[in-house]
DNA sequence: AACGTAATTGTGCAAGCGTATAATAGGTTC
DNA sequence: GAACCTATTATACGCTTGCACAATTACGTT
């Protein structure tokens, strides 16, 4: 009669972090975050709610974490991408673009995590900071790559360049999400090289 | 003692679902689609709660209704501007591309409604329908009027030059939606005319 | 082997949510 | 001006939420 109390095991601290914020991802992946409740990514981790305030102070904390561990992995996975590639500038660049709309840094999750999260962005200001660095941070690896390129540019330049570019590349990523069905498998990808490829000057298709 | 019962007029039935559609759209546009509850809409159109209930099914009913008037208003008014400009395909391409940029298309509400729906259209199918219809007729007016510069270009080419530069509008609304003290005043539509006018190959910076 | 500590669970609470429904009152009709 | 209709208000209900807190139990230490 006495209920059967919950059996648990002592996982380490960072471990125990680290599936919490994956279940957050996942949640916040599937369903936005305004259904990564509480019990929710407890439940997903297979873990007591109440589990979570001994590792966050509070739900935001926690979410604010999983925003920035995602956004934080795209960059570095794009980096790496740019850097194992070829010898010429077009090449590296072309590589770095490309593992944009290629997995591991674009599968259905992390694309789901980004558009869930865009909402938090403009209204928590500990995210917007967040956004900002990651957002900077990834456009200017962007920028060096583009200032690499064989063409006369100034500063300025360079900057509406890397913007624009960074733009395509968040606007496919949002019509990809909204509508998977709508685009054909690598069309995305096709175009957004392309499409940047018009905006620099510089031919990027086969460069990778 | 006996409570003062709070006065109200009879608005016509018109009047009253635009108010709280209106209420709706500056919610969303504040705070993001969470925070437009069914108390916090009927208090910011000076209305008592039960009363969404005699015009709208359900709250989610109300906010499609929103979002589709937000969205459908923005492409009508980029075509308006385009029909209004100039006489070459250029100068009616660079100002519907501009309209996109500029208020009343875009202005700080707009945004944020736009910003503050995207997680439900990928959850909603409803309201992904909605998305799907305004997507697909703002592209089309755009890939109508790039055909209509003098380059040869076949089917499949303006589709995608029409996704490229769709592309680039909706990534630097993003942005600059998330970021808003990121960019200069009219530095977005200033990037966004030069980028898509180097995809499309022709020069847009002055035709409107 | 006993103990202490902290990781984990279980329970409870106040607040807010969407919605259903009964009561009220403005407007219209005869 | 009485009767009727329905737009609007007011109240209530059941559910979920984030969070607090006390009880428990696994594990490291001695």
């Amino acid at each position: 009669m006495t209920g059967d109390r919950r059996k648990f095991r002592r996982e380490g601290e960072e471990k125990r972090r680290e599936a919490l914020i994956a279940a957050t991802v996942a949640l916040v992946s599937e369903a936005g975050a305004g259904f990564a409740t509480v019990r929710a990514i407890a439940d997903r981790a297979g873990v007591t709610p109440g589990l979570i305030r001994h590792y966050f102070a509070t739900r935001e904390d926690l979410l604010r974490a999983a925003y920035r561990q995602v956004m934080e992995s795209m960059t570095a996975e794009s980096l790496v991408a740019a850097e194992q590639a070829g010898e010429t500038p077009e090449a590296r660049l072309a590589a770095f673009v490309g593992a944009s709309f290629r997995p591991p840094v674009l599968d259905p999750q992390r694309l789901g995590v980004w558009a869930g999260f865009l909402d938090m962005v403009r209204r928590d200001p500990a995210v917007r900071d967040i956004h900002e660095t990651t957002y900077l941070s990834y456009r200017n690896q962007l920028q060096g790559l583009i200032a690499q390129l064989d063409r006369p540019a100034d500063e300025g330049q360079l900057r509406r360049e890397a913007i624009a570019c960074n733009a395509v590349i968040d606007g496919l990523w949002m019509e990809g999400s909204a509508l998977p069905d709508a685009f054909a498998e690598g069309e995305l990808a096709q175009i957004g090289l392309s499409a940047i490829g018009a905006v620099l000057g510089v031919k990027l298709e086969g460069a990778a």
